[in-house]
DNA sequence: ATACGATTTTTTTTT
DNA sequence: AAAATCGTAT
């Protein structure tokens, strides 16, 4: 039995031990969140509840991760049938056992951001619309204005309407375009991440058996970070839920950051309203943070209009006040954040106690460049996506084809790996392939070759050969690690890497990682169909990772949930943070003030906020910068305030 | 006509 | 650093 009244706050102690019925809890940063959600799965377990019937929705994969593991050590079994994991995740598995209700293949494949563009791109080239000609929209940012239409759950009018006004006119070819997107996804049997919540509403919607079964096997339904749901994630909880009315709701509206990809928080505010006999629980003791941090932030935060009335308190004792620098230019802002590291270093601060926080990574180039230079171990929380990069697309499009043989797009990126074979070309030999029952058997026979253009051919053999090498695996030896081996060492990619990239053998190791990640899943098919819903290959869960002793250099967004003892935010100009560009959508400004809240919530004993004065940038040329208005607004009147929030530092040159 | 290499631009955040 | 674009070679 675990003593919970021991163990936890009287805050948390309620929240875990409430019967049940629709909860809220609003947790404040660092207010013991996620030991509450896990203490209460653990309650549930012990009361009796059967872990199948228990759905726990989560934002990442990790943090999903992380919470069964200690749900599992608190009550020292296996929590393994809890249905956990983010909304895509659930939404997929759902989809999978129900496609044919929605007319899909249950082979159906899920398709990432770049593959969604291409589709995009050729539904542009089939309705004859040339982007480069006029100032019409790139697929990237019609991407982006169908992705908004379906997680704000609006017209295509209303997100020109309120985002991208000057494409306003060009809405009716905007429209088709979004059809023949729709059309050629039907088509392909693929769905982008969007369509996963979307169909996942739809089935249980429309399909009232499968809501039945559904709603009647979840008895409890937790949901974290609820601040950052939309519409169609709130609507399918809403529904899973509606069975038994155990829904237990955790976030914070003050770090909701993610409305650039639909999430309202006001699914957060108004839950009050959906629910009205739901009993609200507020998590404000902060053990993270010293008094002057949370001093600052909290001043901060009440900047900001709509919210839910909140205010940290602290536990801790005094440490010291935070440190605003401005610097004279970024080369400047670099050196100080490494120079600063480099002492506390030698103090004795252990690299992976600090991390450097920023809006965008672009603005984080020096403080690299910086860190490279002095030989200080970093990790950067990296803006490429580890399966979204080419070499991995590459040889995943190998194992693709020899599971999905009518896998177009997988065709398209590993033919144009061959000489001579561009869009062109492809589409000729694939306006043939398509054709045939199986394309792959089709492209195998010698017959075919002779088909296809001339200049062509020589590489389409390379190819031919490569794919017999892969088919003459025996099935049991045909997994991604094996794939691997094979195309690197006997079916020349090593060399194609060699050719393309001069970080070569970088991008080897990480084939070999992507070999080992692989083995957890049971067949090559899972392994495929996940792939697009990972981010990136759960560093927390190896161990190696784990220890390795680094400075963390990452984006605001990605450090959500994470702490760390020294903590730098640089790029503290207006126009950096609060990003000039996300001003401009429509509650931009609290957005970015709630980032910044995000940030400084992020530092345990010592925060540094620095901004350069002046920063160069092709297009503008020098410009000169004023530090950020989240700390104009909460700047001491007089440096003998007793109260100020921060001590300010300045580094220039000589003159 | 097409591929491919050189040149230019362009960066928010993520499932 | 990567993608989009442009110009040239085949």
């Amino acid at each position: 039995m675990i003593a919970y009244e021991r163990e936890l706050n009287p805050e948390q102690y309620r929240v875990v031990t409430e019967k049940g019925g629709p909860l809220l809890v609003l947790a404040g940063a660092g207010s013991g969140k996620t030991r509450t959600l896990t203490y209460r799965v653990a309650r549930l377990l012990e009361d009796g509840v059967p872990p199948e019937r228990i759905l726990l929705a989560t934002f990442t994969n990790k943090a999903a991760r992380s919470m069964l593991c200690r749900v599992e050590s608190l009550v020292g079994r296996g929590a393994g049938n809890i249905l956990g994991g983010t909304f895509h995740s659930i939404a997929h598995r759902l989809l999978r056992s129900y496609a044919s209700r929605l007319d899909y293949s249950h082979r159906f494949s899920i398709v990432d951001t770049e593959d969604a563009r291409q589709i995009i791109r050729q539904a542009m080239d089939d309705l004859h619309i040339d982007a480069s000609l006029s100032k019409f929209p790139k697929n990237t940012i019609l991407a982006e204005i169908i992705s908004l239409a379906v997680n704000t759950e609006s017209t295509l009018e209303d997100v020109l309407e309120s985002r991208y006004p000057f494409f306003l006119h060009l809405s009716p070819e905007i429209h088709s375009i979004a059809r023949r997107y729709a059309q050629k996804k039907k088509e392909l049997q693929v769905m982008d991440f969007d369509d996963l919540l979307a169909n996942g509403r739809r089935l249980l919607r429309e399909h009232p058996d499968v809501l039945q079964t559904l709603s009647q096997r979840f008895q409890y339904v937790l949901v974290d970070e609820y601040q950052d749901t939309n519409v169609l994630q709130a609507e399918m909880v809403d529904l899973i839920a509606s069975g038994h009315r155990n829904l237990m709701v955790v976030g914070d509206d003050s770090q909701s950051i993610y409305s650039f990809r639909g999430a309202d928080f006001k699914n957060i505010l108004r839950f009050p309203e959906r629910y009205p006999d739901c009993k609200i629980f507020k998590l404000e003791t902060n053990y993270r943070s010293t008094p002057e941090i949370l001093h600052l932030a909290n001043l901060s935060i009440h900047q900001n209009e709509n919210q839910f009335p909140k205010a940290l308190k602290a536990v801790r004792g005094r440490g010291t006040r935070p440190i605003l620098v401005s610097a004279q230019n970024v080369l400047r802002q670099a050196d100080f954040v490494a120079q600063r590291i480099a002492e506390l270093a030698r103090a004795g601060v252990a690299f992976g106690d600090m991390a450097v926080l920023y809006r965008a990574h672009y603005h984080s180039m020096e403080v690299q460049m910086e860190m490279v230079r002095r030989d200080i171990p970093f990790d950067i929380r990296s803006g490429i996506r580890f399966f979204e990069q080419a070499h991995v697309k590459d040889v995943t499009s190998y194992m693709r084809v020899l599971v999905r043989p009518d896998d177009e797009l997988a065709w398209r990126r590993l033919m144009m790996m061959y000489p001579k074979i561009g869009k062109i070309t492809f589409e000729k030999i694939w306006a043939r392939l398509s054709r045939q029952e199986n394309p792959l058997e089709a492209l195998l026979s010698e017959s075919f070759l002779k088909t296809a253009p001339k200049p062509a051919q020589a590489g389409l053999e390379k190819c031919r050969k490569t794919l017999l090498l892969l088919l003459s695996l025996e099935a049991a030896d045909r997994t991604p690690g094996k794939i691997i081996d094979l195309l690197l060492n006997q079916g020349g990619y090593r060399t194609h890497l060699q050719d393309t990239y001069s970080d070569a053998t970088g991008r080897e190791e990480d084939l070999m990682q992507l070999g080992n990640f692989s083995t957890r899943f049971e067949t090559m098919d899972e392994f495929l169909n996940e792939l697009a819903l990972l981010t990136n290959m759960s560093k927390e869960e190896d161990i190696e990772e784990r220890q390795a002793d680094r400075v963390i250099l990452s984006t605001i967004h990605q450090a959500k949930g994470l702490e760390w003892s020294y903590v730098f935010i640089i790029g503290c100009a207006d126009g950096m943070i609060p990003l000039q560009r996300a001003l401009r959508e429509p509650g931009g400004e609290e957005e970015e003030r709630r980032l910044f809240y995000v940030a400084v919530t992020r530092a345990k004993d010592q925060l540094y906020l620095s901004y350069p004065v002046l920063d160069y940038s092709r297009s503008a040329g020098t410009l000169t910068l004023s530090s950020s208005r989240f700390v104009d607004e909460i700047s001491p009147l007089s440096p003998q305030d007793e109260q100020r929030p921060f001590e300010q530092w300045a580094l220039f040159d000589d003159v």
